[in-house]
DNA sequence: ATTGCTGAAGGG
């Protein structure tokens, strides 16, 4: 489906915002907009509550001394936290706290790995959109680029295509979570599927705990999306999270580029109804399959499909434990005992504080065990 | 602004 879009290339202007890249914008291929697709009964999944009302600001005594000891949430900044950090998380938590303290380079050997899944990952998404270059100046616009592809991407989905790099955001227990889909498509059958692709450096199937979290991330996805379509997501509690400004002005690279879209929006606020109102009147369903395909990089081999089983409970109370982390509820846990392999391949291992606690103690530099047949 | 800030995922 090779459609030609406008193809265009902003370049940055270096004056000063340094701290900005370019962003990349969808380009808009579907205008027609066949807003008459019959809407795929959705096999109405099991309704995703997001509990936490949040809202409640904490208020810390005066008092003499009342020590505060401030989460790794606001030790780190962060605004919000990429479901990849609650994956990472699943696979060591301690192991993702030292990449955040110490986000030093990977082996070349481990960049390798990830630069070309990431190459095989952008060979997909420009099989079905081409990307537009689009300068940008503040949060304000980056956040607007991807309103503009949630735009562009909703009335593609519903014309029953295909669509890659689905912007998904939502409010988890008082935290705000951002991800992108890997894919959405209807299946034959009408059914609303995820798929993630998961390519492999080696023509082996993934192990058990490779599985557990990329299952996790996939049903992370399916909870955050859901409640966007189900209009649980506000753009009141994503400006207070972010702290975003909805009246700033937006650059004019973005402002062009919505305009060719045949989006008229002066500002982010504007856009962002425009968006909850796309996400809730589309007719879009919950997410009724999630698919996870691990492929060989070398060959495109595919080594393993999974159907995830979806047990909204459980990623619930996983997604509970990690934020208890993050909001200071408890400290950094590393893996058990049974996982301590995991330290083998760990850039961290060497200063591990989980390692010296003596919660494992196989040495990452053990010759494997030999199995006697 | 005194106090600032983020492409997400990439694979094991």
């Amino acid at each position: 489906m090779a459609e030609s879009g406008a193809e265009e290339t902003v370049s940055a202007e270096a004056s000063g915002f340094s701290d900005f890249s370019d962003s990349e914008l969808l380009g808009f291929l579907d205008l027609e907009s066949n807003q008459e697709s019959s809407s795929p009964l959705g096999t109405a999944g099991p309704s995703s509550q997001l509990p936490g009302k949040d809202g409640k600001d904490v208020r810390f005594p005066t008092g003499k001394r009342e020590l505060y000891i401030s989460s790794p949430l606001e030790r780190f900044h962060l605004k919000y936290l990429y479901v990849t950090d609650l994956c990472t998380q699943n696979w060591c938590e301690q192991q993702m706290v030292y990449g955040k303290e110490l986000p030093q380079l990977l082996s070349s050997e481990k960049e390798d790995l990830l630069n070309t899944g990431a190459s095989i990952h952008l060979a997909r998404e420009l099989e079905v959109h081409d990307l537009v270059n689009v300068s940008i100046t503040s949060k304000e616009d980056a956040w607007a680029v991807k309103f503009l592809n949630i735009l562009s991407m909703v009335p593609s989905l519903q014309s029953e295509r295909r669509i890659r790099e689905f912007p998904v955001f939502g409010e988890v227990n008082g935290v705000l979570l951002v991800g992108v889909i890997d894919e959405l498509h209807y299946t034959d059958k009408g059914e609303l599927e995820l798929l993630e692709l998961k390519t492999r450096r080696f023509p082996m199937p993934p192990r058990e705990a490779q599985k557990k979290k990329d299952f996790f991330q996939v049903s992370l996805y399916k909870y955050i999306f859901d409640a966007m379509v189900q209009g649980k997501m506000t753009a009141a509690r994503l400006i207070h999270h972010t702290k975003l400004h909805p009246e700033r002005p937006l650059g004019p690279s973005v402002l062009k580029h919505a305009q060719q879209g045949g989006i008229s929006v002066k500002s982010l606020g504007g856009l962002m109804e425009l968006v909850f109102l796309s996400l809730t009147m589309s007719d879009l369903p919950v997410i009724d399959r999630l698919k996870v395909e691990y492929v060989h990089q070398e060959t495109s081999a595919v080594l393993d499909t999974e159907i995830v089983p979806y047990e909204e409970k459980e990623v619930q109370e996983k997604v509970l434990h990690y934020l208890a982390y993050w909001t200071g509820q408890r400290g950094p846990k590393g893996v058990d005992i049974e996982e301590a392999w995991k330290c083998r391949t760990c850039n961290y291992s060497d200063i591990c504080e989980w390692r010296k606690s003596g919660r494992v103690h196989v040495s990452p530099l053990e010759p494997p065990t030999k199995k006697a047949k």
